[in-house]
DNA sequence: ACGCTTCGTCGAAACGCTTCGACAATCACT
DNA sequence: AGTGATTGTCGAAGCGTTTCGACGAAGCGT
């Protein structure tokens, strides 16, 4: 493997002008250039990267840190990861994915303190998580992908859900739907402070009522089984139902076998719209999921982006922005087959 | 940021002393490493992660190498993943994902010769895959996850699937099933070499062979809608097809769509079985789909155990080894309804 | 009491790079 | 021609570890 002193001993120059050609930091004459960079090409020459990062305190490696559950990744998750890849590759960094889970906080802090990695961009962030605390003590340039309930001093990038639940909401009213019910997660990740839970259950609440309907949510297990039992509950408390709402990938298949079972049809009995989801999984379904489309790559490498911003300037800025999820009309949503019952027995105390 | 010679000034010892009590490599009193132990919890000291590779050429860092395309990670995938960071972990490494797509070989290149991963994972490899040459060529240790064709002085952690392939068919031909129609990847999968791929169809043509049957195999993309295509194809070639064999994750869906779309129920009509799949997918499908269990977690283990070894004896034991899917059966597979004709017009020309 | 290991510790030399201060040479103005 | 800034290069001092050789102090058999 050559070295430093070996490129500029074949290129008879000193061992400090190689590093200028190679880092740009001073000026080098062309000719000196040509001399360094023909050695270098003969040496096969790559630069040892835990010298640079050592002298230069400085690893140009980025983490991605992501909770690795059983489910595994969403196309969703993924886009996030390819697209933070491809911005930190461009900027001439690696990213790397470090799958430390939610219990392993000493394992995140030695990570963090070993000043492996220039900055941080955090997954699957929850309301108060200490992992941004431990981030944030060890001085780690952070960026969250998601976010915290106090976000005050933080960058974030995360989805609108509030306007993305908006737009689910009119699209299944604008149809003509009266009766719409909400499969959110688990009860469990509700209580854990999961943002997109929480935040997604109050923004369909408001939407609801600004529509002067009555708002019903029905939490579920991340699985078919799931999906079927949050189904067999929604009818239970909204047999009139004609349209469900939901943010769960993995039960909505559930809820779909649950109610073909049932000899209900998607969408002429019920319409079924899908929440932050990509076309991929959208398209698995059958009939294929009207969905609001994650916005996918862009956020993670927005995330990068703003983490690089901080790495260079000192500056104080925090990046701070949501994106929208787009609605993708496909197949499960359609007019009500049964007319809207004009408001049932049990009409919302506050209507209109 | 404490460094090594603070906790050695504080505790009045030499670097060289602390330097012990970390790594163990001499002998150090009880007394000694007492007073070093209590400086550094005093000074909240953590080494620093690019002075202990540039000095010990060891990064302590492992990569597991994924190309991450659209389609994101099954849980499959995942559980590899995991499997693997818990190895690594608790031989005190750090395990990290780079998610190096096919393309970028230079990148590979790179990121090899920089020294800065003391050894590499190699998943989704190819038949012929330019990837391991650069990284044999670049001299870090390797181990692969799937094999190339020419696996001599390789080490390599793989599904059997000769064995998967023979018992699924077996499972179907008890069942009484005596058309069953291979769904594979794509044509161009295929065509590009990829193991898996290959290999299945190799031992789907054998099995059937075996058992005096005629092999059928569709290839499909991985989509939906390529499923469905599939399905459409198989009954044009076999009509009186009555189980399907499918290795895509994604198609299956699109299967299981155009089967109730044709008015054919599962397993009742035709028995499906998902290869290579992990039970979270399997559920998801209504009914659950009968499977052959992928390794998981146990795999990524293995791989990243094989790799430790290689990393501290220079020993050139290569491991080889395979490991076989377990078949669980649940609701996609049953006896035919319609009895099994008696061979079809064209037998094999082998037949039994 | 004699050499001989083994034990515990130290100082100093790497490891391969970046970066600072210095300095000669060149250039652009007066 | 003289001044000051700019350009291009060099040598050397780090960056925070590990690791090697050395050496005094014990412990052992004789």
């Amino acid at each position: 493997m050559a070295t430093m002193h070996d490129v500029a001993r074949l290129a008879r120059v000193s061992v400090s002008t190689v590093s200028y050609v190679l880092t740009g930091t001073r000026p080098i004459s062309q000719a000196t250039r040509d001399k360094v960079l023909a050695a270098m090409a003969e040496l096969d020459y790559q630069p040892n990267a835990m010298a640079r990062g050592l002298a230069s305190r400085r690893s140009r490696i980025l983490g991605l840190l992501m909770p690795m559950d059983e489910r595994g990744l969403g196309a969703t998750e993924t886009a996030f990861v390819t697209g933070a890849a491809a911005a930190a590759s461009a900027a001439g960094y690696h990213l790397v994915l470090s799958p430390v889970g939610g219990g392993d906080l000493d394992d995140l802090r030695r990570l963090a303190s070993q000043r492996m990695l220039d900055g941080v961009v955090l997954m699957e962030v929850q309301l108060a998580d200490e992992r941004v605390t431990v981030l944030r003590e060890a001085g780690v340039p952070l960026v969250l992908i998601g976010r915290t309930g106090d976000t005050s001093g933080l960058s974030y990038v995360d989805i609108d859900f509030e306007q993305t639940v908006r737009e689910a909401v009119a699209h299944l009213v604008g149809l003509g739907h009266r009766s719409i019910v909400y499969v959110n997660h688990s009860a469990a990740t509700l209580a854990s402070g999961y943002g997109p839970a929480l935040r997604t259950r109050d923004a369909f609440v408001a939407a609801m009522t600004g529509h002067g309907l009555e708002p019903v949510m029905i939490p579920a297990e991340d699985s078919a089984a799931g999906g079927r039992a949050a189904l067999a509950a929604a009818f239970a408390q909204a047999p009139e139902l004609t349209a469900v709402l939901a943010m769960n990938e993995t039960a909505i298949f559930g809820i779909l076998g649950e109610l073909t079972g049932r000899g209900l049809s998607v969408p002429d009995d019920v319409s079924v719209v899908s929440m932050v989801t990509s076309p991929q999984v959208a398209e698995l379904a059958t009939p294929a999921l009207t969905a609001m489309t994650s916005p996918g790559s862009a956020m993670g490498r927005i995330a990068i982006e703003a983490l690089l911003r901080h790495l260079d300037g000192p500056g104080d800025e925090r990046h701070q922005q949501l994106l929208p999820c787009a609605l993708e009309t496909r197949g499960s949503t359609a007019v009500p087959r049964r007319p809207a019952p004009d408001t049932p027995g049990r009409s919302p105390s506050n209507g209109g």
